[in-house]
DNA sequence: CGCGAGATTGACTGAGTTCAATAATCGTGG
DNA sequence: CCACGATTATTGAACTCAGTCAATCTCGCG
């Protein structure tokens, strides 16, 4: 039997849930699909109706362009709901792929529609929460549009250690990125070869460590100087939410 | 008094609504705002717990980075909903400005709350509706982060004017951008000497025609092909939510 | 008519790409 | 546990798209 909700985990780092809001979300979390790394979990253009929460491992969603050049457009944690797209679209706007062994919950949009219907304040919740989605976003839209690749890679390993640590308490400095280097450059709109370029660098300037696929920020202050980076995700001010 | 409500309206391009409902959303806009073309709605930092529907008008929202440069982050159109950071962030992510003389109807969070609370099928199509944002946004961003400089603009023109059609159906193929080459240049992450260098180009290879401050697109088809782009709002399906 | 914002154009520069070759690492089967 | 094939990382050199700088033009408006 599942112990508990990733999801509502998630929620209520911002807010305090109630019982009946925790066992239906819960609820969401009944089956669980095992995929291994690189699996796809969905492909973009085909006909979904399901979404997900992510309960571990990480994944990624991206869409190809008719050249062939991919943009990565998020990376996913545990606690995360993905797929989303497919609550207003019967076409998946984009694939999702595990980047590492992954514990993904499929459930469809229906079971979406009692949950919204049910408990009005989780379906507030849900609706505040896509918002700071969007905000990171936005945040990401400025960085591919107005800052230089150097900046782009800063403002992406902060985002990446900061979404971390909203979940995982114990993470200090060090993560494991779990992405390679064309791939971070697929997020961040730049070659492989100019993300090794730049990542060279910060190490040499003792900006990050390297070893293994980890990395270890050494001047978070100086990194979000370069990178212009906010963290957007431990400000949040949910109390004008209904109270639980 | 208020004839109706703009986001009412826009909201019933996709789902039928009930009178209730009707009345809910037509109390967000009993404060009507008129705003002068260049007037700041918020500025990025502010407090605010205020957010807007928009009537009458376009505002645009932007952010400016340490060096100066901005980044436009979407345009707006009426019965779009602005502002909605205010729900998680009480200041102000991004700053918001009237691209022409508007009518903006500003109503404070907690008025959501209510909303949300007694209109749970009011609260899943916002829900629902903010994923559609959220494509748009990440459109943008493979747009930004994987495409060249011509393909930016023509997928820019091709977004304004589907969006312009989902609440105008006067619109064939010519339309009032109201933005200057600057600006479309801080939207698409372009210098504004590069975007007039491509506006030129399409104007001369017959993709688009230009008069005073309104532009037609001359070839639809071929400007989707070298944008890459894909039209989100026609095809949105809602069947799904609870019924009226 | 003159002013000022925006548009246009040309010459030059440079950040990031492309191409290509080599080195390091990883996963896997024997 | 090790060798081998396949990714992934690293590096150099040439190239190119878009940026920068700066001058000129256009047009709406007081």
């Amino acid at each position: 039997m599942v112990t508990g909700s990733c999801f509502a985990e998630r929620l209520e780092k911002h807010i305090p849930l109630n019982e009946a809001e925790r066992r239906a979300l819960a609820r969401l979390e009944e089956t669980q699909r095992k995929v291994k790394r690189g699996a796809v979990i969905q492909r973009a253009n085909d006909i979904v109706s399901e979404l997900f929460v992510l309960r571990h491992g990480r994944v990624m969603s991206y869409v190809i362009l008719p050249d062939g050049s991919r943009q990565i457009l998020r990376v996913y944690f545990p606690g995360d709901f993905i797929g989303s797209a497919s609550t207003i679209y019967s076409k998946a706007p984009e694939t999702l792929v595990a980047l590492a062994d992954s514990v993904v919950c499929p459930f469809d949009k229906k079971g979406l529609r009692v949950l919204l219907e049910e408990y009005p304040r989780v379906a507030a919740l849900m609706f505040v929460l896509s918002q700071a989605e969007r905000v990171a976003l936005t945040d990401r839209l400025a960085s591919l549009g107005r800052t230089s690749a150097k900046a782009r890679v800063a403002a992406f390993l902060l985002d990446i250690i900061h979404r971390l640590r909203v979940m995982d308490d114990d993470i200090t400095d060090t993560f494991d990125l779990k992405l390679t280097q064309e791939e971070i450059g697929d997020a961040i709109g730049l070659t492989s070869v100019h993300v090794n370029r730049m990542v060279r660098q910060m190490e040499a300037e003792g900006l990050i460590r390297r070893s293994n696929g980890s990395i270890t920020l050494l001047n978070e202050k100086k990194l979000a100087e370069i990178g212009h980076y906010t963290d957007r995700y431990t400000e949040l001010n949910l109390d004008w939410l209904p109270a639980a």
